[in-house]
DNA sequence: TTGAAAGCGCTACCAT
DNA sequence: ATGGTAGCGCTTTCAA
C-alpha cells in the first residue's frame, strides 16, 4: 500500500524525474514548458498533459531564478511595517491599483517594509526583478541595498536620482485647499494644521520648526509649505505653534491632534488636515466640543478617500488619483522605457465642511 | 576610472567571491551567515562587516532555498484577485494582523490570488514553506497543487480536510442579529437578506434556491442559515425572492441590490445585510428614498468595521475579530503544533439601525 | 575551527 | 526537432 496509486503520486516531482519518466531529455520538458516553438505542438501537448497527470506543476522556481538569474516577481517596497500599510485608505488604493495591472500580467508581488531590521537576516531585496517603491523607506539605508541590485526601480511620492518617479501635486494641491479656505474665511485667522509625519518622530502634538522633514523627501512637509505660502497670500502666517503633527493617519491620532488644536487660545478658525481620516476625526471632535461646521470651524483634508463624501457634513477635499497612481506606477515598472518620470494632478473638491 | 572603488564595488558579489578576497573558505563565510556557534565570534564579525564593506547583502535566497528546500516564506492564499482583497476592509483588516505577526517574526509574506490562471505559468505555490489559506479560492482545483506541496497549511473562514482550519462564529451571530431585529419588528415581516457571494455567479440581484453554495464552504450560506432559523423561530421565513445577492462588498453593489429589495412590495421591515459595506449602502438608498431608518426599515450589517461605528445613524451590526483572526491564523501557522482547529466568537453590536 | 566538494533543479548553449 | 551537459550560488557533510 506505500506505492504510489495511478494517479496520485506521493514523492517531489521535478523536471529530470518527468524527463525519464516520459523518455525524453530534460530540455525537452523545460522547452515544452519555456519555449513552445522548440518542439512539436503535439509533443508539447503530450508532455504538459502528462505532467498534470503525473502532478508535475512546472519548473521549480527557485532553481529557474538561480539559473536565469530573474523571478518576474516585483517587488512593493512600503515605507513602513507592512501593517501600517493594510490600516492605510490611501495604501490600500495604491496597493490596489498596482495589483490590478500585476494580476492581469501574471506577475506576482513581493511586498517588503521600509524597515533596515527586516533584512539582518536574509536579503529579501534579491528576490524580485524590478521595484517600485512607495514613499521614503523609514530607514533610507535599505534603500543603498537596493541600488545594489542595479535593476529597474519605480519611487513613488519621492524621487531617487537616475530612477523614474510618479510624484502627485501636493503642493498645487494644498495650496488650492488652503486658498479656498481662506477664501471663505474672508481672509481670517487663525488658522491650523493637522500634519502628518511631517517630523521624524512619532511625537503627536505640537512641532518646532527646526524637526520639519525637508521638502524633497516629505510629501507633508510640501503641503505644509503650499498652505504656508497661500496663507501669506492672504497675510497670514503659520507659525510651528499653529502646526500639529500626527505620526499615522488614523482615527486615534487625529483626534488626540484635533483636540489639543481646538483647545488651543485662541481657537482657530480653520484647520487644514493632511489626510482625511484627520479630517474626519477632527470633524469628530468638533462635534463633540459643539463647535458648529462650517460655520464656526472650517475643515479641509486631503486625498478624497470614500468616507470623505459619506460623512456628515461632507468633507471638502483634496482629490489625488491613489488607484490610478497605483496602475501607473505598475505599468511604469514593467515597462520603464517607454515612460517617464510623471506628476499626476491634484484636484480641490468643495463639499460642506469649507 | 572603469576600477571598482573603494567602496563602491559594481560587480555582483556572491559568497564564493567574498570568500576568495578574504582568503577563507565559502563554507566558513555561509557559516558566518547562518551558524554562529560553527567560528569564533571575532572572525564572524570580522567577515560581517567585510560583506558590508563589499557590498555583499547575505546569501542569494534562490540558491538558499534551492539547496535547503526552504525559503521561510508564508504564503496568503487569497479566495480571489488581489486588487479585490485590497478593496475590502475585511479582508484588509485580516490582512494587517497577518502582517503584524509575520513582521516581528521578520517573515516574509507572498500574497497568491485564489484563480488558477495565474498559475499557468509559473508555479509560484512552489515559493512559501507554509500557507494561510483565506476564504475557498475561487478555483478550488488550485487548492489541489497546494496539497501536493505537503506544506502546512491554515485554512481561514472555511475548512479542508486534514488541516488546521481557524472560523468564527457566523451562525451564531447572523442568528443573534436576526433574532433582536425580529424582536425589534415585533415578529412582524416581511424581511429581506442583501446577501453577499451566496451564489457561484457574479449575479446581482434576486437568487434562486438551488444556486445556493454549499454551507461547508461558503459563510454566507451559514449566515443565510441562520437568519432563516431565527425567522422560523418567529414562525416567519425568507424564500429566495427575498434573498438579493451582491458579488462584492462594496457600494455600487450594495446600492444596486438595496434598492431592488427596498422597491418589491411589500417592502422589506427588515434588512439583513452580510456585510457593514452593504449595510451603509442600503442605510443611503433608504434616505434617497425617504425611508426612515430604523422607524420604518431596520438594518443590521456584519463584521463591525469602523465605519459602522461613524456613521448616521450608527449601524446595528455583528462583530468578528478580524484583525485578531489574522494574528492568529498567523501564529498557528508558524507553530502548528502548538494549536487546534478553532471558531472564534462574534458578537451582536446594536447601534440605532436596529 | 576551517576547507574541499557534491549536488539542489533547472536552462541554454551546442550537437546531432 | 530533440538530447547532452555545464554551471547558476549556495549549504552541508566529511575530513583535516
Amino acid at each position: 500500500m506505500n506505492k504510489n496509486s495511478k494517479k496520485a503520486p506521493k514523492k517531489r516531482m521535478t523536471l529530470k524525474a518527468v524527463a525519464q519518466m516520459l523518455g525524453v531529455s530534460t530540455a525537452t520538458i523545460s522547452n515544452a514548458f519555456n519555449r513552445p516553438d522548440q518542439l512539436s505542438a503535439s509533443l508539447r501537448e503530450h508532455i504538459l498533459s502528462e505532467c498534470e497527470r503525473l502532478g508535475y506543476n512546472g519548473p521549480n522556481p527557485a532553481a529557474r531564478s538561480l539559473r536565469t538569474g530573474a523571478t518576474g516577481i516585483v517587488g512593493v517596497m512600503l515605507a513602513e511595517r507592512l501593517a501600517y500599510n493594510f490600516r492605510d485608505g490611501c495604501a490600500t488604493e495604491f496597493l490596489q491599483g498596482v495589483s490590478e495591472v500585476l494580476d492581469d500580467a501574471r506577475i506576482n508581488m513581493l511586498l517588503l517594509p521600509g524597515r533596515e531590521e527586516f533584512y539582518h537576516q536574509h536579503s529579501m531585496e534579491s528576490i524580485p526583478d524590478r521595484y517600485i517603491v512607495y514613499g521614503p523607506p523609514r530607514d533610507i539605508d535599505v534603500i543603498e541595498r537596493l541600488e545594489r541590485q542595479q535593476k529597474p526601480v519605480v519611487t513613488v511620492d519621492f524621487n531617487l536620482p537616475g530612477h523614474l518617479a510618479l510624484n502627485v501635486d501636493n503642493y498645487g494641491g494644498a495650496k488650492q485647499a488652503a486658498t479656498h479656505t481662506l477664501k471663505q474665511l474672508g481672509g481670517e485667522g487663525p488658522i491650523a494644521v493637522i500634519g502628518l509625519r511631517l517630523i521624524h518622530s512619532d511625537h503627536i502634538g505640537r512641532i518646532q520648526e527646526d524637526q520639519l522633514l525637508d521638502p524633497d523627501v516629505s510629501i507633508s512637509r510640501q503641503r505644509l509649505e503650499a498652505y504656508r505660502d497661500a496663507a501669506a497670500d492672504s497675510g497670514l502666517s503659520i507659525p510651528a505653534d499653529r502646526i500639529w503633527n500626527t505620526h499615522e493617519s488614523n482615527w486615534a491620532d487625529g483626534v488626540k491632534a484635533a483636540r489639543e488644536a481646538l483647545s488651543a487660545t485662541p481657537r482657530p478658525k480653520a484647520l487644514l488636515c493632511m489626510s482625511d481620516q484627520l479630517a474626519l476625526a477632527a470633524l469628530r471632535v468638533a462635534r463633540d466640543l459643539s463647535i458648529q461646521v462650517p460655520e464656526q470651524l472650517r475643515i479641509v483634508g486631503f486625498d478624497d478617500t470614500p468616507e470623505a463624501r459619506r460623512s456628515h457634513p461632507t468633507i471638502t477635499t483634496v482629490y489625488q488619483p491613489s488607484i490610478e497612481k497605483g496602475r501607473l506606477a505598475a505599468m511604469m515598472v514593467l515597462n520603464p522605457e517607454r515612460y517617464q518620470s510623471r506628476v499626476l494632478p491634484t484636484q480641490l473638491h468643495i463639499r460642506e465642511t469649507a
